[in-house]
DNA sequence: GTCTATACAAGGATAGAC
DNA sequence: GTCTATCCTTGTATAGAC
């Protein structure tokens, strides 16, 4: 592993851990056995490292999004793609939690594209309900879907702010396994016959 | 007014508008010519100006859900008191946006006792519910006020985020009328031909 | 190209004079 | 209640060794 990817690895634990604003270069540098300028080097700021971990992320759900894509739409596979989300935002919750840093890069797309991506995120959600539609998985209006996509985007950012509120290390089985379930309930209101089984299916899988 | 009180709204209106971590203890004191060293004489530690204020939005919103709880229960009164709710969230945005502190105040529960605070409020939302199902303004079980309220609770406290993450200031009005929309599409999912007659009016009466 | 040592600036906090 | 002076920590930049 590259000095640069072990600067990443530690930060990330340590993020996780104890929040971006309390997580030193310096205090980086001594989990490493290394020099704060050495930090430095790698990433000339602090916040570059955020940066390499937002990028991570962002691959991993990029895959995660291909994978559905490439198969037949059903409201199971789309629950499986979202507890895959899931599981990437609980790895990378440091990131999201608690600084006024991920926003301003958002809002400045300097160097970190944010908006771009989750515009394209936002069309696939609505392109994912309209395939379920099709596919008669559920019954929705196109208002319906708007509506969806609304509570999905707001929901699906910021479970794992809710999570990690009043529990600083939860449990990341019981809680995904927790907003999964809400984010499935909230389907079943618009699903058909078809939907809520393979819905249920789906629930009786993560027993 | 006096200093305590005029440190807290110049802080707030720093906060709001660039956020805690950019607001400086040297800057609050200059916008009210004042020394850095007298504003730490009425607030020790910067966190306690947040504390304060937290205490503030507290108490305003105590009285929204007493007003409420004292009068007739109606999905249209429920509206009414989420947009309370809402626009006291918006005047105190920086407050809990993108700040770590916030969540480790809530976490330590030292000074200020959000945990309880919180407790209180959801069930006084579940008491909401129930009373609705009573005056046949919803038609819900019990599982479904368990997930109507696991939902206000998520929604009700990120919206405020979600709102800043791609527009630095977002005109008021129209975010909350957003929300609150969203908000009332929801229960309308649970709406009796009376709840549903009474979102709608409410619903207008906001145009 | 990689790393250490070090200097500098900014911001929160505190002691003590008035 | 208010101010000045000072301390300490932390992010950041850079000179120079290997």
């Amino acid at each position: 592993m590259s000095t640069r990817e072990k600067i990443l690895h530690t930060a990330l634990e340590l993020i996780n851990d104890k929040g971006y604003v309390h997580v030193g270069v310096r205090e980086i540098g001594r989990a490493l056995k290394k020099s704060p300028g050495n930090i430095s080097y790698h990433f000339s700021k602090k916040e570059d490292i955020l940066i390499a971990l937002l990028e991570q992320y962002r691959e991993t759900n990029s895959a995660l999004y291909e994978d559905y894509f490439a198969g037949q739409p059903s409201a199971h596979r789309f629950l499986e793609l979202m507890k895959g989300i899931f599981d990437s935002q609980f790895r990378y919750r440091g990131v999201f939690i608690g600084n006024q840093f991920v926003k301003e890069e958002i809002q400045s797309g300097n160097r970190y594209d944010y908006r771009a991506t989750y515009q394209q995120r936002l069309s696939g959600f609505t392109r994912i309900f309209r395939e379920l539609r099709e596919s008669k998985h559920l019954q929705v209006s196109d208002e319906d879907i708007e509506f969806l996509v609304a509570h999905i985007a707001l929901v699906g950012r910021f479970w794992i702010y809710e999570a990690t509120l009043f529990d600083k290390s939860p449990n990341q089985e019981s809680t995904v396994k927790h907003y999964l379930d809400l984010l499935a309930r909230q389907i079943s209101l618009f699903a058909t016959p078809l939907g809520a089984q393979d819905i249920s299916e789906f629930r009786v899988s993560q027993e």
